[in-house]
DNA sequence: TATTGTTATACTCTATAACTATA
DNA sequence: TATAGTTATAGAGTATAACAATA
């Protein structure tokens, strides 16, 4: 079957996700760097910020400022680790972890309303395909 | 169903892609965005720059040195419209073409490598689901 | 000597505005 | 006056390397 570069076809679509994303988090006050920390704290296990780093795929320098205001905003803490003190244990605060939900539940919605245009049956599967494909390049389970 | 954000699955996602793609395109001798014109080019029925620029979500002041080394390179050409001289006429060049087809038969070998991992029957899907949202968002029919 | 977090610097993109030549 | 293409400038975002503290 011929098709477009799968890229060619994400790109756009990525770019209007990020671009509905935007006044959200401004209206919460987070940037989008900010989000994806939330995000991994609220979901995840990472604790300290390499691992956080490596998993919103940024690097480590890059988060810095990010945290910084965050913890600021009282959304993080961030107390060095009592057993290893080069290294910094984070956590979400209970007001972080209410933020990163308004948030997400604000974004999920108008993710919904694009997925309502695909056939439900198809919207399952296409969710579905796109879970496995995320594990499969993240996990790095697959060299392209 | 709770899930994560779609772009949050998406970005890695692409991001893996366009690493994929990267050793290709610099073995051709191009660019992202000279692929990318060249894509449009082959396929598109887009004439001026402004055109090409809206076809593929550049600027149309970010596509011009893009345009100035395919056409030094002899892979597209860049005329004057005889009924309107202030707009080019762009037309990708047989050898164009060719080097399109080269790079687009390796980039979506790699893809195809990456899907074979989804199972039959949800690779259609996949791909048709993902034809459809690209469509919707690049037409803007849905706002998000 | 290696690693965690941090800072500083340089570099690449990108967006914006100003310019020309045509219309 | 408006538009197609071009150029120049400034800003944002990013990567790299160097640093301090600890292991």
């Amino acid at each position: 079957m011929s098709r477009r570069d799968l890229a060619e076809m994400l790109h756009p679509l990525l770019q209007a996700l990020i671009a509905a994303e935007r006044p959200v988090l401004a209206e919460h006050g987070v940037t989008m760097w900010g989000y994806a920390v939330l995000g991994a704290l609220h979901d995840g296990s990472v604790r300290t910020q390499a691992a956080l780093a490596e998993a919103i795929g940024a690097d480590k320098t890059r988060i810095i400022g990010t945290l910084d205001r965050l913890q600021a905003a009282g959304l993080i803490t961030r107390e060095p680790d009592p057993r290893d003190r080069r290294a910094r244990i984070l956590a979400i605060t209970g007001e972080g972890h209410r933020l990163c939900g308004s948030i997400r539940a604000r974004i999920q919605e108008a993710e919904d309303r694009l997925l309502a245009h695909l056939p439900e049956a198809d919207r399952e599967t296409f969710l579905r395909a796109l879970h496995t494909l995320h594990r499969l390049v993240r996990e790095a389970e697959v060299t392209l």
